[in-house]
DNA sequence: CCGATACAGAACACTGTGTTCCGTATTCTG
DNA sequence: CAGAATACGGAACACAGTGTTCTGTATCGG
């Protein structure tokens, strides 16, 4: 990839977080993406089609970073071996802390739809091993919902109330789980 | 109100649902509700400041049906003595059944934070009792949150399984709850 | 060094919103 | 039932935001 592009792709990536944290996704314009990136407007255009290309681009990065198994080794907190899925719960919530400042921004009007569906995806694949050995009379599918929904919306409810840790609000995931 | 005024409203009402029927409430337009309901634009304008004070208009009609107790005592089903939560919320799901044809076009996109909004305000009400008595660690703030939530996305995932009963997804909330 | 390509800037068409003006039709009231 | 009040309809308008097109310039990679 040319530096040009890289360096764009980043300037409009960091103008967009930085919008995020004064004001919700909907209220955001590209003109303004624009400006702060201070870049032109066909530039823009250039590298994402619409708006929301450029959201579902800024979700789809960070959820690999998010949930990328390869940062497990940082050394940033030591969840090296995650084995269970609570230690892998923590770890979790330990990345997503590190963009709680756009979060709110972020989780409110179209954007939370879009948003949330890449995260609950992501989820999806983790909480799948739990929902298999679970006897219930409600479907596979419901656990599942609700098991995603449950957390998703854990973390939502975390962003509004940033002053417990990681660990807390895992416990408090624990103690309601099912 | 004058008889006009009420027509007028009605019709708007009408337009919406059936809009809402075919596509989501993002992609209806100020201009398709007007000539659905056969209006003019001025009409609308009267009514309505902005297509999203008819989505808040719209919710408030809806919601205080459904939560209606008045409406406890009618025939369509027999619910009449509500003493406890769990037919409570049966109750609940019978009136929601009611509007299935358009909530998932309104349970997608900015309109579903806003109609999810006011649902969980009514929600509240109702488990904040169960939550008095319940002997947990989490604050009380986590547990509504989550109870309430927990309830909202069973009906956002019932009106993508339809093919359950009120009594049915009922039991499968009740499995999970805690 | 040079061809390729990414960029900037300005102008443009287009869509959807919300407003204004004015004439007409319906309603409530006395 | 008459007349004042008001709700309605239609067309035109200004406005904001989107996405495109064009032309010239700057920067990159080989």
């Amino acid at each position: 990839m040319d530096r040009r592009q890289k360096k764009t792709r980043k300037a409009i990536f960091s103008a967009f977080t930085e919008l995020l944290k004064e004001e919700s996704y909907s209220k955001i314009t590209v003109q303004q993406i624009i400006d702060k990136a201070d870049i032109g407007r066909t530039t823009f255009y250039s590298h994402f089609e619409t708006k929301d290309d450029l959201l579902n681009a800024f979700c789809t990065d960070i959820f690999d970073h998010v949930f990328s198994e390869e940062l497990t080794k940082e050394r940033t907190h030591d969840f090296s071996r995650v084995h269970d899925i609570k230690s892998q719960i923590t770890h979790i919530l330990y990345h997503l802390q590190e963009h709680m400042d756009y979060l709110p921004g972020m989780l409110s009007g179209e954007s939370e739809g879009i948003f949330m569906g890449y995260f609950k995806q992501h989820l999806e694949e983790i909480f799948t091993k739990t929902i298999a050995l679970s006897s219930t009379t409600a479907p596979k599918d419901y656990l599942l919902n609700h098991m995603v929904c449950d957390f998703a919306e854990t973390v939502k409810w975390w962003t509004k109330n940033q002053s417990y840790s990681p660990e807390e609000i895992c416990s408090f995931f624990y103690e309601t789980m099912r």
